[in-house]
Formats: structure tokens, C-alpha cells, sequence
RNA sequence: GCCAGCGUAGCUCAGCGGUAGAGCAGGGGACUCAUAAGCCCUUGGUCGGAGGUUCGAUUCCUCCCGCUGGCACCA
């Protein structure tokens, strides 16, 4: 079975609901699973959720409830929001789900077996009130701690420890030697920056069963959990490896939990993720992969922040984003359209209110909405709706955008794809004033070359659908159910030129975008 | 502190050796198919500051000022 495109995002702790930056790093996911669905890549796109942990644990005391209750409860309330952003994602895994748990306890046994990993003691300031070992930054300079810690002991504590440190020099190696593996280019710059200045410790991936109930019990050691990332982390593989994936099932070996025969997926194509948790996947995951000896995902991409109003959100001072309030208000589309027209993926983005109706206004309502909008009314009014004969003048337009948008699409640049669309929409709004259609049809002698401006824009409305389709999928469809053409928007080859035939009879115009900021006239 | 990057029109940014461009906002105009949308024209800048290299610098170099990001795991 040939290779699948196989796509993550990050999985999301469950200590609290959804906010934006959650919808952006799934809807720009989204996009480029969306996109390579249509260039004809047969693909699975991953998102989930990380369950395990002391947090957790807290969060569902805190509520009265088990921890997996808790969870499942959660989880319902994550599923929904994927659901409500239109996210097309393939599988979504929890990391309490046994065929996760299975796969993280194989590798741990794989590496224990071969030496990676190794029980040490640590010593340390420990926290009985916090549960938790301090350090020293959380010292006052005189040597006393905050009150919130309580009493604060000298404790030693039993650990196990992943083997990073002699794999550091590999890392280097490897990152300076693939290019693309970390992506925007700074963020490489950064993570080679600090693999050379600093020298990596082990990683401590374990916790005593005493302090930390809630995780995966470490399969040779049974006083122990397994902590945080090594357990996350591994979810972008258990997934692959529990549905029989060739090449995670051979690392496995005779652990492998299913037979290999499933479909192939590993190593990721793309990993999605935070510029927070850049460190663990640009670092700690390939080690962890190199040293299983199991092949590196090809991309590690890092996305920005968001901010509003030039701050950055927080519950405590009340300028937070709620997706599904927005969505609820204007539009998943428009929700979508503009988290990914405001900024390349890398830098930090800035929420305004303003700037949203802005785009909103201008872009998709008297930009893209009007235009199909006006092609299509005119066509009903003038010609009854029925589609003329072919007609070339704007197909080299539209020739340049698809390949501009495709382009973009596959060096991950979604705003500059975004860009090529509307420089097309702008194109055939101008070619609207420029061939004047409403006066032709006032001259019965003008008939044919009318026919021939009919055909172009609404043979461009049809390519634009297909061309938004990754990125608003549900206005693709409304343009192609308006033109009343039954073939799949979401298919990149039909972008096309001449795909509407001569004879076709659309359907009625409705906006897209209607307007909101018109005060009605007295 | 160290490393990297940025500072260009009111706003967001492009340009990166031959004295500046786009989109939005602002101003004017012609039209009417359309969600009073769209189209055309147009006002805005001594390109952060000071030196230097060069026939010539926004574009290269040095310094200064301002801003941003990174400097892990924090068992």
C-alpha cells in the first residue's frame, strides 16, 4: 500500500475548554490536509487529546469525579469543538485509550531492554503542599520559599531516565543536514542555536505511583507512572502502529500490537504544532524516534500565538476570543477565513473585532460574495441561466492563480495562497466594469460577445470554488450547489478551465456573505 | 547578559546598490449587473538615528536608540 500524506496537530491537554489557539492550529491543519486530499494524496490527518497527568488528576477531584470520568466528559466537549470548526480529521486519539497505552509501554520496553533507558536518584527541594520538586528560581534570594509552597523538605526521590544526552551531536547533524525538517527557518535557527550551547540532560520520564496515580504504568517497574512527554509525544505513533502501519509495527517488532498489515503511514509528513512546544518535537521526539529506530517525521511546523488588541489573552483580564461564539455570530467560514488570511504560519497573530468585520466587509461579502453574487444574477437575468458556449479571456488568470495557490499550498504559505485567490476575484470584478455586461445586453448586435463575458465569470466563480475549497469548504460548496454542478469542489483537478458546459442551466443567486454593518435607510 | 531578527505612507507589510511600492483607511470621478457592492483616478514617506564603503545606499559595514523572539528539560 503506497504512503499516506499523514498530518498531526498537537494533542490538547484537558485541564480546560478550548480557545483559539486551539481552532487555529486545527483549522490551519485542516487546510493543508484539505489541500492534499484534492491534489489526489490520500490522507490521514490526527488530532487528539492528553489526558494523563497530575493536572488532570486535580482538575477532576477538584469536580468529584474519577479521572478517566472526568476525561470522557472532557473529551465529548473537545470532540464537539473539532466538529464545529469543520475540522476533517481522520482519527482522534486520546491518551488514556488502550491501543495508545499499549504502544507507549512497548516502547519503553524496547528501550529499557537495549540500555536507554535507567533508574537514578535525584535529590531536590520538595513541595508536600504543591506535589511538586522546586528549584531554584522558585527561591528567595535569602533562601526561603513562598508561603503557597507549605513546608518544604529535602527529599531524594527514585526516577527513570531516557538516554538524550549522547544523541545530541546526531541532532545537530541531522537538523543541519534537512533543511526543512523544522520549519519557519527561525525556529531552526533556534533549535540548532541552543543544541549547540547547551549540553542536553536525560530525560526524567517517570513518577512515583505515591505522588502520580494518573498515567501509564511504566511496564517494568510497577511503583511507577510514566510522565507527560513521553507519553504524549508517542500518540503521533501509537496511532499509526495500533492500526498496523508497516513500519511502526517493524520497530515494535514482536510487541507490535497489530499485525502490519494496516495502512502506511509512518513517519509523519507533517507535525503541526505550537511554537511553545517547539524543544519536545524538534528535540526530544526524534531522539526518542532515533534511538527506537524508527524514522523521523519529515516536518516539524511551529505556529505563532494570538493576541488581541495587541495583548496577550487571558481569562483574568477578559479579552479572550471564543471561537464558537464568533462562529455563532458570523460564520465558521468566515472564522476560518480570517485566522488564516491574517498571518503566515510562524509569527504571532493579533485579534482585533475591527479588523475581523474589516476582512469580513471588504474580502468575502463586496469582494468574493458580490462577485458571484453579480456573475450569477446576470447570467439568470440575461440568458435564463443557461451557461453559453466556452470562452477563454480569463482562463490565463485563472491559470496563474492555481498555480500561484498550489504553490503556496505546498510550502505551507496559506496567506499568500489566500492572497492569489482574491488577486483572481479582483481580476474578474475589473473585467466586470471593463466589458460592461449590463450594457451589451441593452444591444441585441452584442449578443454574442455577451454570451463570451457571461461564460468567463461564471466559469471563474466555479474555479474559485474548487480554489477555496481547502480553506473555507463549506462556501465551495454553496458556489457549486448555486452554479447547481454536481461534481466535487474538493477535487484540485477541477480547477480546470471549462468545467461549466454549454447548455447548464444554474441556479438562483444567493449572497454568500451578507452584509451586517448597513444600517437599513429611513 | 548572550544569540537571532525587526524598525519603510494613518494601519498591515513588500522591496534590499541607481534617491520608494501594494492592500486597507482618507479624497475625487464615471457607471449601475450586484450584498449602496464593484470600477477608475488620487493625497500621504527626508525608508529609526549617526557615521563609513561606493560615482551613487532604503538596500552593504560599524555604532547608537527602540521593539520582538530564543536562551531547554526547570526530577
Amino acid at each position: 500500500m503506497s504512503k499516506r500524506f499523514y498530518i498531526t496537530t498537537a494533542i490538547d491537554y484537558t485541564n480546560g475548554a478550548p480557545h483559539l489557539g486551539h481552532a487555529y492550529e486545527k483549522i490551519i491543519t485542516d487546510v493543508i490536509a484539505r489541500a492534499h486530499r484534492g491534489f489526489g494524496d490520500s490522507v490521514f490527518f490526527l488530532t487528539g487529546l492528553d489526558e494523563h497527568g497530575q493536572k488532570v488528576q486535580q482538575a477532576a477531584q477538584a469536580e468529584g469525579l474519577q479521572p478517566q470520568a472526568y476525561c470522557d466528559k472532557l473529551a465529548e466537549q473537545w470532540r464537539a469543538f473539532v466538529q464545529a470548526l469543520g475540522v476533517s480529521n481522520d482519527d482522534f486519539v486520546r491518551t488514556t485509550q488502550p491501543r495508545h497505552q499499549k504502544v507507549v509501554q512497548a516502547l519503553l520496553e524496547k528501550l529499557h531492554a537495549q540500555g536507554d533507558i535507567y533508574k537514578a536518584p535525584y535529590e531536590g527541594w520538595y513541595s508536600a503542599r504543591q506535589e511538586t520538586f522546586l528549584t531554584d528560581k522558585e527561591r528567595r534570594e535569602d533562601g526561603s520559599w513562598d508561603s503557597s509552597y507549605g513546608e518544604v523538605t529535602r527529599l531524594v526521590e527514585e526516577n527513570w531516565y531516557f538516554r538524550m544526552s549522547e544523541y545530541q551531536q546526531w541532532l545537530i547533524e541531522y537538523i543541519e543536514a534537512t533543511p526543512t525538517f523544522v520549519y519557519p527557518d527561525y525556529r531552526r535557527n533556534e533549535v540548532l542555536g541552543f543544541l549547540k550551547n547547551v549540553t542536553l540532560d536525560d530525560l526524567c520520564i517517570s513518577r512515583p505511583l505515591s505522588r502520580l496515580s494518573w498515567g501509564i504504568p511504566i511496564p517494568f517497574d510497577p511503583d511507577y507512572v510514566n510522565y507527560v512527554w513521553f507519553d504524549a509525544l508517542t500518540n503521533y505513533f501509537s496511532v499509526p502502529a495500533s492500526l498496523g502501519d508497516p513500519v511502526a509495527c517493524d520497530v515494535l517488532g514482536a510487541s507490535a500490537p497489530a499485525k502490519a498489515t494496516g495502512p502506511s503511514l509512518w513517519p509523519a509528513d507533517i507535525h503541526v504544532i505550537g511554537k511553545d512546544i517547539l524543544r519536545f518535537h524538534a528535540v526530544y521526539w526524534p531522539i526518542m524516534l532515533k534511538a527506537a529506530g524508527a524514522p523521523l517525521p519529515k516536518q516539524i511546523l511551529a505556529h505563532g500565538w494570538w493576541m488581541k488588541d495587541g495583548e496577550k489573552m487571558s481569562k483574568s483580564t477578559g479579552n479572550v476570543v471564543d471561537p464558537l461564539a464568533v462562529i455563532a455570530e458570523w460564520g465558521l467560514d468566515a472564522f476560518r477565513y480570517y485566522v488564516v488570511r491574517e498571518l503566515e504560519i510562524g509569527p504571532d497573530g493579533n485579534w482585533t473585532d475591527e479588523g475581523f468585520r474589516q476582512r469580513y466587509t471588504s474580502e468575502l461579502a463586496n469582494g468574493l460574495g458580490n462577485l458571484v453574487n453579480r456573475s450569477i444574477s446576470m447570467l439568470n437575468k440575461y440568458r435564463n441561466g443557461v451557461v453559453p458556449n466556452c470562452h477563454s479571456e480569463l482562463e490565463p488568470d485563472a491559470v496563474r492563480a492555481v498555480q500561484e495557490v498550489e504553490n503556496c499550498l505546498r510550502q505551507r504559505r496559506l496567506q499568500a495562497a489566500l492572497s492569489g485567490i482574491w488577486d483572481l476575484i479582483n481580476k474578474a470584478n475589473q473585467y466586470v466594469d471593463r466589458t460592461a455586461p449590463f450594457k451589451l445586453a441593452k444591444d441585441p448586435e452584442q449578443s454574442g460577445r455577451l454570451d463570451q463575458v457571461l461564460y468567463n465569470l461564471v466559469e471563474t466563480c466555479r474555479v474559485l470554488a474548487v480554489l477555496l475549497n481547502p480553506f473555507i469548504p463549506n462556501t465551495s460548496e454553496r458556489i457549486y450547489a448555486q452554479l447547481k454542478v454536481c461534481s466535487e469542489p474538493e477535487l484540485w483537478r477541477h480547477t480546470a478551465w471549462g468545467g461549466l458546459l454549454p447548455g447548464h442551466t444554474v441556479g438562483a443567486p444567493i449572497p454568500l456573505f451578507p452584509r451586517k454593518d448597513l444600517v437599513p435607510k429611513v
